[in-house]
DNA sequence: ATTTTATGACACCTTTTGGTTTCATGTCAA
DNA sequence: TTGACATGAAACCAAAAGGTGTCATAAAAT
């Protein structure tokens, strides 16, 4: 499945719900392969992959502890995921300018904002 | 390639380098599919195609103007990315605070801290 | 020394992805 | 009305993803 080494980036490594909850697990505390496999539907074969592939990312660190490996967190490279969204803060404030402008203006009531917000950007035909 | 509607999740769907480019592009104004793909090395089908994932996870919106489509950014999903990535802040904090005890007590010298993170956590032998 | 356990490496299979080209349809312009 | 343009849908394809089972090897336990 996977070659040569990081061949992943952490954006493709955390667009799997497994791989997400692997690195939840792996947050609270270092643990091996077959006792990480415990906690999924899946083989240890597979388990074993995604691992890999959160290595390449550099998600997950792996250490051998005589005959087993434990795998553990390694947040850091979610800080490039952290600045790429950073990115787009300013949209949100524009976002939330223009709710607050709507709300101001009568034209939307007191509805729940975050369901509001959706709407808020009006399509507007031309 | 995408049948039911919102097969794709905002991870899915940022995982691909092009539809990331996408977003940033339709960030700053909307555009009409053929403009867009303009921007791209790719036929205009498949442009289409990585439009329609974004449309699916709720990241751009598309807007009917005579016989063209135009699409714009829209960052609201992006909130789910967001939540999940504060899930690890503490991570974060943590590693601070040990590259800080580390500067203390004169294991790390001036060298850039962006740098050391990886090795704070050290690899201890058991 | 022998056996069991933990793991990674392989080979293999099916589905999904990312891309192509072609075609149908709706809209705009002459 | 006729023709050009914009777009989405469909059929097709190669490669990657996500899974399986088997096997080789190293370390532990008996």
């Amino acid at each position: 499945m996977a070659a040569s080494p990081s061949r992943h980036d952490v954006f493709q490594a955390i667009a799997d719900p497994t791989r997400r909850q692997l690195l939840r697990l792996l947050g609270d505390q270092e643990m091996s392969v077959t006792v990480i496999s415990g906690h999924f539907p899946m083989s240890r074969t597979a388990v074993s992959k995604h691992l890999r592939i959160l290595a390449e990312a550099g998600l997950v660190k792996g250490r051998k502890v005589g005959r087993e490996t434990r795998y553990r967190l390694d947040p850091e490279p979610l800080l490039e995921l952290k600045q790429w969204l950073a990115y787009y803060e300013r949209f949100w404030e524009n976002k939330m300018a223009m709710l607050k402008h709507y709300v101001e203006s009568g034209k939307l009531d007191g509805a729940e904002p975050a369901a509001s917000l959706k709407a808020v950007q009006p399509t507007k035909k031309e």
